[in-house]
DNA sequence: CCCAATCGGTTCACTATTCGAACCAGTGTT
DNA sequence: AACACTGGTTCGAATAGTGAACCGATTGGG
């Protein structure tokens, strides 16, 4: 691997849950020799891509981080041209809607619209999908290249219900029946009592971005209403993808 | 410099007025070869750092970049742990107040609380403030090292009004006195009829991260008034500092 | 209380990675 | 048609990266 890759592998070992990593463990986890992972360190910091606790010397991700960010989402606004749409589909479905964005193996929730109903789904703006199990994941995967959706069944499947897939046979199929509907259907994969929808958003070069998803009470949902969401999410996705690439 | 350096500084050439720059331009500009500069741009681009519009071929920043920047922001809120404190300075200072985080030679704006006064200063989120000429860059540089001082006033200082201070040796007069009362007083350096008082925040190493500033217009302004006003943004600064590291 | 096992950090000879001049092919401009 | 740009590629030379061994400082059992 380049150095460059090993410094950004560096910083891809922070996570929400570990924002503060010592020296050693993060030469280990890497697959590094401390001395080059503090090297590699010194560089990112002397950036502010990275910057370390005086007090307990462990390091965490720099202020630099956020000034690039900011600059990226001044340009390319994919919350800020996905909400209207996002909106417009919850209120045209009548059901919560939420935006993911894939980042690091899984889809991070980046925008929510809430039913009006009271009986409804409610999902966490920052939450974090698995891409197996949830309509969202199955929609991304069937827009994905054939050789991600094979190195992602090669890990274990976590179950986070009695219903969710677990043997890749069947996740294939899933993954089958959503690319040549375009849309993916999923029951309780996630969470009892849900239902969602899921549509996949495309970026400029035709790879899945991210996606939506319309998430329901199962008990509001039979085939028909699943049909209709199908399609209203997948305009929803194309538009969405069309004003990304500037199309529209 | 390191091959992370490089790759970095690269990153750093986009801007919110440029935020999609050519290879050739961007080699040039780096001071790197053309071989060298696309070799870290695939580098980047494999982990998502950045990414290439496949129509015009240009580079932007990429979906990496907000991923990183959302998982600090979780662990190290400036602006959330900011934010309360800025309204209740502005709220008893009755003033405009905004806060400014220190990236790459100059403080871009975060965050600002209006005054509720008709006649009251605005400022943009977003907005670029040089250090010269501004009372919270003045307050940044009295709390930075002395070597970060004489590198900034190597380079000519800009005159954006008829007031700017653009001769080193006022600048460090500025800053010291700054330094001995903890804030720093400006007016009309940067924008016509402005009045600062600015205060610096600073990091747990003790380094300034950033700074906040009251803003007024000159006419409400006189010595008493300026000198409550930065005792409060003194205090004020020291309360987000606090909170920052965990001491309060 | 001391020993062992960590920790973060540093050194330096070795070598693999990076560098960059020269080279494509393509696209406007003059 | 010649020119001046683009983005992208190649490959021998040289530079920058590497990592085992080594600090001194903490930490936590026994």
């Amino acid at each position: 691997m380049s150095t460059v890759g090993k410094a950004v592998s560096l910083l891809e070992l922070f996570t929400l849950h570990e924002p503060e990593i010592g020296l050693s463990d993060l030469a280990r986890r890497a697959g590094l020799d401390k001395a080059t992972a503090r090297r590699l360190l010194m560089a990112l910091a002397a950036h502010r891509l990275i910057e370390q606790e005086p007090r307990s010397r462990r390091y965490r991700l720099g202020a630099g981080l956020s000034r690039l960010a900011r600059i990226r989402d001044a340009h390319f606004p994919f919350v800020r041209l996905a909400a209207p749409v996002i909106r417009e589909l919850s209120l045209e479905t009548g059901e919560t809607v939420h935006l993911s964005e894939f980042s690091a193996g899984a889809l991070l929730t980046l925008h929510v619209e809430l039913s009006a109903k009271a009986n409804r789904v409610n999902v966490d703006v920052g939450q974090v999908l698995p891409l197996h199990g949830t309509a969202s994941g199955i929609a991304f995967l069937a827009a994905s290249r054939l050789e991600a959706v094979g190195a992602y069944l090669e890990k274990p499947l976590q179950a986070f219900t009695a219903f969710t897939m677990t043997q890749p046979d069947d996740l294939v199929k899933a993954i089958a029946l959503a690319a040549s509907r375009g849309y993916s259907r999923s029951a309780q994969g996630y969470e009892e009592g849900v239902h969602s929808i899921g549509a996949a958003i495309l970026g400029a070069d035709g790879q899945p971005i991210g996606t939506l998803a319309v998430a329901s009470p199962v008990s509001r949902v039979d085939d028909a209403t699943a049909a209709g969401q199908g399609e209203a999410a997948v305009r929803a996705a194309r538009l969405i993808s069309a004003r990304l690439t500037g199309e529209a």
